[in-house]
DNA sequence: CGACATCTGTAGAGTTCGCTACACATGTCG
DNA sequence: CGACATGTGTAGCGAACTCTACAGATGTCG
């Protein structure tokens, strides 16, 4: 089989570029002359490799969700359900103020509302904000079971609520609150947290 | 002085119309054809009328933050710094999921990030969320000083707590949670406030 | 009523939007 | 090397964008 002319640009440092543009403009916002110019190729090539704007969105997506999923890992492996939502939050601070990247959190700033044409935008990114939930709240089943959360804890509710709380933290971030104010929203929803073998907490 | 012809549409109605649109689409996706189809007026008249398309915002935010500034005068009422906090999150959670509104909430799907030309929206959303951090900030200093709240508690912090909470439950309403969802994180988030008079909670 | 001030609708200017046809460059094959 | 398959850049399509010039409509004044 006949290979042809190969493709002169790395697809994951272009994608890599292209995720920083939808992060800080979000998808409405960036064009594709940003976008193009951002990635250092041409139109033509981008439509090549992703197809659209649209698809060019998901490929991106995809690339922040295989990014974060090694924090995730990172977070499940907390030793307890209360360690686990520490280390959930804290890893929020931190990546929602990496100056590596733009501030907060693409899955929010992205796109919540988009014009006409893009009314699935808002889903896509809501599906992969719900992947992170059902992982903690995955985790937070299995601690009930390892009897390091209380019998009557809700680990729906309690995923919710982090959840919930990554994302405000998104929106505080992509305003410009730095990683302290950040640590102190993660420290005061921690006590709405059930401590390990204790009832300081509320049981829910 | 001569009046001249008068205008032949309510501003306040209209704005209420541009207010939904934005609040729908967002800043960069709402265009003047949505917003002056939706308004029932033309182009020039809405220049005429608010300057610009982020003239017209700004005036569609004023509107919500008078809206709003009702809502907050009963919060703010609550006789103890716990109880605003519940007044406050349950208001969140009825007001995101109205169905006589969009879902959500407009300070935050209205643009967190917006295109070129467009940079000082987010910066526009961010000061009036801010405002009502700053209403619960000075609430919970009173409540100190009224004594309902204990002497270590950190009135910036639970501020800027609760209001992360709202703007997060305004992602999850604006992605489709209902009513019950955004009540169950309300509820989760209460827990993480000091009771009144007891040491339960956390006073941080 | 006539002069004037202001609003309204038509129509479009000027730009940018997402996207693509096409000619050419650049690789892998026999 | 020549045939082929695929990427690249130029150049531009049609549509949508924000915004406005202008003529006519509609009110308040003397």
């Amino acid at each position: 089989m006949v290979m042809g002319r190969p493709r002169s640009f790395d697809t994951d440092k272009a994608l890599d570029k292209a995720m920083e543009v939808f992060w800080r403009h979000g998808y409405d916002g960036a064009s594709l002359a940003m976008l193009t110019k951002a990635m250092g190729i041409k139109a033509p090539s981008l439509y090549a490799a992703f197809g659209s704007k649209e698809g060019l969105l998901k490929a991106a997506l995809d690339r922040y969700a295989q990014r974060r999923s090694e924090h995730m890992r990172n977070v499940l492996a907390g030793s307890t359900a209360r360690d686990v939502a520490e280390r959930f939050l804290g890893s929020i601070a931190e990546s929602h103020t990496d100056p590596a990247n733009p501030p907060g959190c693409l899955l929010v700033q992205g796109g919540l509302a988009c014009g006409a044409g893009s009314e699935n935008i808002p889903f896509e990114l809501a599906s992969r904000r719900a992947q992170t939930e059902t992982e903690l709240r995955e985790r937070f089943v299995q601690a009930k079971q390892d009897g390091d959360l209380l019998e009557d804890a809700d680990p729906a509710a309690l995923a919710r609520f982090l959840s919930t709380v990554a994302s405000g933290m998104g929106v505080l971030a992509s305003s410009g609150s730095n990683r302290d104010a950040l640590r102190e929203v993660a420290r005061v929803s921690l006590s709405a947290f059930p401590k390990n073998g204790e009832m300081g907490g509320t049981a829910l």
